[in-house]
This record gives structure tokens, C-alpha cells and sequence, in this order.
DNA sequence: TCAAAAGTGTTAATAGTACACCCATGA
DNA sequence: TCATGGGTGTACTATTAACACTTTTGA
């Protein structure tokens, strides 16, 4: 009992913005709702928060249910609170977004959802303001991977240039210069070669790996 | 009646923390926590989400109670769930900042609520998270004053050179070259000289004010 | 032999940083 | 007359942008 019982309480949903790189392009993983209202509507993967956890363990305890995936680089986007923005019942839902490598994660667990990759490009309607927030995540992934490797959670261990690059132009939504490109990344540091060679192209070409 | 009915629901308060630009240093408004837990201990001008607004027009309607002011440079910080952030009751607080201009705002209001500006680098302890609210917030303005004119919501309406670099100066904890300032300043376009001149100090300096 | 992707340097433009003196005035 | 804040330019460095050809090899 505290001075606070005579506000009202809310539902807190979590969505998760789950982006992977597949097939040259940036990804995001939706589901069908499994219940009213929207249901069978495309959405984000989300959940409820409970009374025990944090909102941010809900977010990674939501994360790891679809994908089987712990200790994934995960942000909180922001909060979405208007008062209709579930048809069914006032929601605030508290979004993040996270990045992994498609490769790894557990597709039982995205079969049982019925969950799949669409192209943020090419995104489908989503239920109530999810694409809004898918937008809003992308502006702040294309911010943040101008600054910091995160690009590393979205690629497999060992990837060419190549393929680092297009990962670039599609966070960016651009297309950059590649020898700029391969100067600017080989004057940071967070990638390095290795002796292996990839070689699903004619040439060949060289295996990096991110060394944080 | 919907299909969340089985999950809990939660206390959702909104946390301003309200900058200010006085005396040469970036302060924020603070005032006496007025309920338990908590009592009497410097908190964030907060307060709860009703169920007929937004979080956000929550955040707007806060800010008015305590400052009088509408129409205010205002954005969502982050969310904060911790489960013991609060020691009374479960609470999630989402978190906003403000930018105002101190000589607008209803000193009335503020003086009812116990309010009163604290600079923002002595900061006091306050109650919960709130100092790591004030943190964050902090690195955020720091941001954005690099590349948007945010300073505009911050300074009076006709304002000094001297002035405008203070601000920058206290919001970035750094020195900075005059001249080089000035001539950054001068390439964006968003101040502009009046013919009007400040007598406070010996020589008498150029009045500015932003276009926009 | 040729299509496809790998790999590689130089130059120009822009942005950022460092730095010191004179000016106008009120007290 | 002097203390105070106002006002000004140049040289150096770092970053970013533009731009085209050769290499390797599997089909």
C-alpha cells in the first residue's frame, strides 16, 4: 500500500525490432499475432512484461523465446504510448531493437512462431504502429554504425569485404566507393584478415573476422 | 475485455528533467519529492500517466503544470523498468527532457511546487535513478548541439556571441576556441545579427537571434 | 575467352584545430 | 588608465569524396 493507488496501471508490451543480414540485405523478423485483436496481422515479435523482471530482462527473455539467443547486442528504441494504438485495449509498448547473425539462431523456435524475414525495404504492412518503429530503428542502427563496429553481430564469423560492405550500403540505404570504403575500415581497427579465403567467388577473396 | 486480461499491469510515471540556461550554466529544475517513499528528497519533476493521454501529451501536460509553458522543445529520453527502481511499488518511468528558456516560465507555478534550478554539473543526490536520468540526458543534448540549433529553446529571444558560446560550453563541459566558434557559427545559417547592441558589457556586443 | 567479383592510389575539397592581438568603453 | 569582454585571420592537419584500371579464375 503507497500514495500511489489511485493512478491508473497499464499493460507494458515489449516488441523487439530483430534485424538480420541475409541474402545481401537487412532483415527484420515477423510474426503473424497468435491473438485478438490483429490476429493473424504481421508483427513485430513482442510479449508482455511480467511482474518479476525488468523491462529490460522482458525484452531479452522475449528475444531469446523466438530466436533460442542470449547475450545478443540489444538497445531500447523508445517508448510508444498513444492511447489508441492497440485497437484492443490501452498498451504502452517499450521497443528495442537487436542485431544477429541469422546463421546462428535456433529456426525451430521462429518455425513454432511462424516467424520470418522480410526485407526492411521491402516491409509489409505491420500491425498498429510497428512499422513506425521499424523505421525509427533503422534511422538509429544507420546513426550508430557509423561510429561503432556493430556490424559485427549481424555477420558470421568470417565474411569478405564484399560482403561487409554491402552490409553497409544496406543499413545506409547508399551505395559507397569501394576502395574509400576498404581505406576507411582498414583505418579502424575492429576487423582483421585472416588466411582463409573464401571461395564462392571466381577470385576468391579474403576472409576477415572482427576482433572484439 | 481482451485476451491480455491475464498479464499485470504497472504504475507508469513520466520523469521531465527540464534544462535551463542561467547565469552562464546549464541547470535543470528540480524540486522536494511531495508523497512517500521518498519524501522531501530532490526528485525530477514527475508525475503519472492518466489513462485519457499519451504518455507523451502526459510528458506536455507535467511540464505545464510546473512551468506554465506549452509548445516546448521536448523529447523522449528512454524508458527505465528496473524492478526496484522504486521503492514503494513497482513504477516504470518514462523519461523526457526539456529545453527552456528560463526567463519564460512561471516562477509562481514553480514556487508552489518548491521548485528551484540546480546546475547541472553540482548536481545533489537525488531519489531513485534520477541522477543517471540526468546523465543520459546530458550526453544527449551534448549530441545534438553539433548539428542542430537546439540552442534556440535555451537562450532568450536576442542574445550575445559570448552568450551563445557559454551555452555551447556548458553543455559540451569544454572550452572552445572563439574563433574558431564564431566562424562555425557564422557558416550555418541559423542566427543572424540585429541591429541591436547589448550594453552590459564595456564595449557593448552584437545582439543575435536564430531564424527559425 | 570472358564474365564476375577482388583488389588497389592519388588528388581535391572540406572540415576541424591551433594560435595572438587590437578595440571600445565604463569604472 | 586600465580592466573587461568584443571582435578578427591564417596556417596546418585530418577527414571525406571523387575517380578507373588490373587481377584471378570458373564456366
Amino acid at each position: 500500500m503507497t500514495a500511489y493507488t489511485s493512478y491508473p496501471k497499464f499493460l507494458i508490451s515489449v516488441d523487439c525490432i530483430i534485424f538480420g543480414f541475409e541474402d545481401g540485405h537487412l532483415k527484420v523478423l515477423i510474426h503473424q499475432r497468435p491473438y485478438e485483436p490483429g490476429m493473424g496481422e504481421l508483427s513485430l515479435i513482442g510479449g508482455f512484461v511480467q511482474s518479476n523482471e525488468s523491462v529490460d530482462s522482458s525484452a531479452k527473455r522475449i528475444l531469446k523465446e523466438f530466436t533460442g539467443l542470449n547475450n545478443v547486442y540489444m538497445q531500447q528504441l523508445a517508448a510508444f504510448g498513444d492511447v489508441e494504438r492497440d485497437p484492443g485495449e490501452r498498451v504502452i509498448s517499450i521497443v528495442y531493437y537487436a542485431l544477429i547473425n541469422v546463421d546462428n539462431y535456433d529456426m525451430h523456435l521462429s518455425d513454432i512462431h511462424n516467424a520470418k524475414w522480410v526485407d526492411v525495404d521491402e516491409l509489409p504492412a505491420l500491425c498498429f504502429d510497428h512499422n513506425e518503429m521499424v523505421q525509427k530503428a533503422r534511422r538509429m542502427i544507420g546513426k550508430t554504425i557509423k561510429t561503432e563496429p556493430i556490424g559485427s553481430n549481424l555477420l558470421p564469423r568470417y565474411f569478405t569485404l564484399g560482403l561487409l560492405q554491402t552490409l553497409y550500403e544496406s543499413i545506409l540505404g547508399t551505395s559507397i566507393d569501394k576502395r574509400n570504403f576498404r581505406r576507411s575500415i582498414s583505418e579502424k581497427d575492429f576487423i582483421q584478415a585472416t588466411n582463409l579465403i573464401d571461395r564462392t567467388s571466381r577470385r576468391g577473396a579474403t576472409l576477415y573476422k572482427f576482433t572484439i
